[in-house]
DNA sequence: AATGGACCAAATTCGTTTTTTAGTCGGGAA
DNA sequence: TTCCCGACTAAAAAACGAATTTGGTCCATT
């Protein structure tokens, strides 16, 4: 594999990225890309089987820098209050901007697209994992007290994504961290008063 | 306006309730739902001006009956916490039933359909309030520590939601009420330890 | 006043034709 | 030998026009 070959398979994957984000998976053809490539669609063959796995090339780079972006940002915190804040604002700004990432993972496509379940599923697994060692840090640092770590873990996730969601429909984004701010403080000082 | 009126116009209510409830809005027929109330189509339009008029019927009543049960479950509870778990309780279990008002309120279904959107605003508005007044209890019974009573029920609503939007893709809801309970332990108890 | 059948423009469906697309393959260039 | 492309094709998707259905109207009947 020369340097010349990363760069033809790196190109195909950054020119797709684009297209892909701006067209969706169903309306972006192939000759597109190649176009856009300036290769032949045989190619894009090459180095890729199909059109499915050219996507899915696309979503596992986005799910990388996501998470290179989201250690990047936690290695700054020290306190587990913050590294769960952190976690949400950084992965709603990320999925702004990851724009195939956020399609992918929407179940709309799930719906139509089902090769990309595994890398969904495996990113699910990612996050329970992120949080739970954010709550462990917490727990061990005598902050928390938490008995079933991964269920807690789940329920913050699902909870944190009912505001993305309607950040998704919004477009002033301070509303929705105004909202996430809330109910993080619900989460860490709950509702009952402290004596 | 004669009793015989009164039962007509309710059985069409009836009738086109259960044929939205299986088919949706835009594949139900007003043929059919004449057929099923032994009436002419034209009778339809005696009391009802259009499709989305006769819909908007069914939803209200639907709405209706969604707030009565509310109501009913709330008023058996006397502590701020237990009534907010049964209201979300509640109102999970009741849109299993209300096939329409479940489907009604799906954001597709606002999309295609912008007439409901004031019924919608409408009970979004009452849920609202609904919480507000619960965590108002808890405030004055010395229970709960709260400042912004809108907002905070607000963010309640919408995390709630997100663990009940797994409940309607999963089948088994014993784990969905299991995750609504933590979430619930979360929101009364919060993350950080009590000294 | 309540009801229904006939009617109609618009919307939807359906079958057919045309076009496009993902993918293949043989051959040429580097 | 590897990289690359143009020609090609079966299948999928889109376009198209005809046929059918639908929401709604209206007049006559009970």
């Amino acid at each position: 594999m020369t340097n010349e070959e990363i760069d033809v398979e790196t190109r195909i994957v950054e020119k797709a990225q684009a297209i892909f984000a701006r067209y969706g998976f169903r309306k972006t053809t192939m000759d597109e890309i190649a176009r856009a490539t300036h290769k032949g669609k045989s190619t894009l063959y090459h180095y890729f089987p199909s059109k499915e796995a050219l996507f899915t090339a696309v979503i596992e780079r986005e799910v990388k820098e996501l998470k290179a972006e989201i250690h990047q940002a936690l290695a700054v915190e020290n306190s587990a209050p913050e590294k769960l804040k952190t976690y949400i604002l950084t992965r709603m700004h990320a999925f702004k901007r990851l724009a195939n990432l956020y399609q992918a993972f929407a179940d709309e496509y799930l719906e139509n697209y089902r090769f990309i379940e595994k890398i969904r599923t495996s990113y699910d697994e990612y996050e329970r994992k992120i949080i739970s060692k954010i709550l462990q840090e917490g727990v061990q640092a005598g902050l928390f007290a938490i008995s079933d770590l991964d269920l807690i873990a789940h329920v913050i996730v699902v909870a944190s994504k009912g505001l993305e969601y309607q950040w998704a429909l919004d477009k002033d984004t301070t509303k929705t961290e105004q909202n996430i701010d809330t109910l993080l403080q619900i989460f860490f000082y709950g509702l009952f008063t402290r004596t």
